[in-house]
RNA sequence: GGAGAGUUGGCUGAGCGGUCAAAAGCAGCAGACUGUAAAUCUGCCGGGCCACGCCCUACGGAGGUUCGAAUCCUCCACUCUCCA
């Protein structure tokens, strides 16, 4: 029955060094998890992306859903199989969609009607439908659909938002211990039928796999900035029958301060034995403060989208790789850099590259980005192992704040 | 030789009596980006200053008309098109 094994091999204060095993192979945790939201690392192809060894990647369910649709990547074998990516994968419910869409779709208590961002096309995900399509692309770990709320909303706001949440997760629960078929009737809102012009996903062509077989499910937690919904939410959250917690809603807005805080006293709240996943963070220090807080799992468009507008990660700090002084920079981009990037190319030729359009410098600057973000990680499952934890996020901030980089 | 069109800030190119230090795009210079509607977005972009305002120099050149000219008139220079 289960889907998912979760280890922890030893601990550093609050940092947990663990390991997640999954029918595509084991993850060392605190992982970071490129995003691949239309499956795809974008600027990457698969290939690239293996060299570079992440052990799980993203994929988003609203965006699949609409290209190509889930009957096609079900009929070319799932996920793995469409992308030619044999390591895990952990998709997004669409979730987030509910917040970063917000101005294109209608919240019910049922569910989420979407207006298509591509053509306007109307579109219905809910708990269950949003769970039947993880199962049905065959990924390793799906997720709750929930609302994601954005910034700035009152506490009683708020906690309507978490407790929707809340209803949410059980169906979500209901929906993943049962093959799909009765799944399917949720496809299209209650009282429409499919003469309107809702999306096609095709009814009854549920995922066929016994209970137990299908994805991992992880809970999400809400709350907003306030401390009384954050704790409700975590012991709502962490008492169902979830393979994995996560931390939503942050990074929305609200000040780094507030941010650090609800993750700070969040985290201790959720299970031990559980993994725990902090959604959509966040910069390098960010999944420092993370760590430390016993978070286990990150994910975050930042490496690849500052990698495409030309703003690179350095252990010496940020380089904005257009900007003019780097025009006749021989150096690598960071010496302290093994990835292909910084092995073979100089900051002269990235800047050029850059300033010139060129499709290279999305993928010399890509490939450098996540490089980085994986080298971290892989410096914080080490300082974990020895019990450095903090002397490690010490010097690493202290070195990539010394400014030198563009020196 | 004749007829016509044109000359605007680094480039392309609007403006055709005041609201013009002059649209827009490009180039240039910076900044932002946190479960990806993002190879995107934002700001600056003649010079100077005790700058949310003021002062210089500016729309090929020189004169002129007018309270006021990138805009109207005259001459000059240059460019392009067509006819010989």
């Amino acid at each position: 029955m289960q889907r998912l094994g979760f280890d922890i091999l030893h601990t550093d204060g609050a940092a947990r060094r663990g390991r997640l095993t999954t029918r595509h192979g084991t993850i060392e945790t605190p992982v970071f998890m490129p995003v691949g939201t239309l499956a795809s690392v974008k600027s990457l192809t698969t290939e690239q992306l293996k060299a570079l060894g992440p052990e799980i990647i993203l994929n988003n369910t609203y965006h699949l859903m609409l290209r190509p649709g889930v009957d096609v990547i079900e009929k070319l074998g799932g996920a793995h199989a469409f992308q030619s990516w044999d390591r895990a994968i952990l998709t997004d419910s669409g979730g987030f969609q509910v917040f970063s869409l917000s101005s294109i779709r209608k919240l019910r208590e049922e569910g989420v009607e979407f207006r298509s961002h591509i053509d306007g096309s109307l579109h219905f995900l809910s708990p269950e439908t949003s769970i039947e399509i993880q199962q049905r692309m065959g990924v390793d770990i799906a997720m709750a659909f929930d609302e994601c709320p954005a910034h700035g909303i009152s506490h009683a706001e708020a906690e309507k938002s978490m407790e929707l949440t809340h209803r949410w997760a059980r169906r979500c629960l209901s929906a993943s211990a049962r093959p799909s078929s009765a799944a399917s009737r949720h496809l299209l809102p209650p009282g429409e039928g499919d003469d309107k012009e809702h999306s096609t996903l095709s009814l009854g062509r549920g995922w066929r796999g016994a209970p137990g077989e299908g994805p991992a499910l992880f809970g999400i937690v809400q709350g907003g900035v306030y401390k009384d919904l954050r704790k409700r939410s975590a012991e709502e959250i962490g008492s169902l029958d979830f393979e994995g917690i996560a931390i939503g809603g942050v990074a929305v807005g609200e000040s780094k301060s507030d941010m650090l805080e609800i993750i700070d006293y969040t985290a201790p709240l959720l299970p031990a034995d559980k993994p725990r996943y902090l959604m959509g963070v966040g910069t390098p220090e960010d999944l420092l403060d993370g760590v430390a807080a016993g978070i286990d799992m990150f994910d975050c468009v930042m490496p690849t989208r500052n990698a495409r507008n030309g703003s690179l990660f350095t252990s010496l700090g940020k380089v904005a790789i257009k900007n003019a002084r780097f025009a006749a920079d021989p150096r690598p981009l960071d010496p302290n850099c093994s990835c292909m990037t910084c092995t073979t190319v100089s900051r002269a030729y990235l800047r050029h590259l850059y300033v010139t359009d060129e499709i290279a410098a999305h993928v010399y600057n890509t490939i450098h980005n996540v490089s980085f973000y994986l080298d971290l990680m892989r410096g914080i499952r080490q300082a974990i192992a020895s019990n450095s934890l903090g002397s490690f996020r010490d010097s690493f901030l202290s070195r990539m704040s010394s400014g030198d980089a563009a020196a």
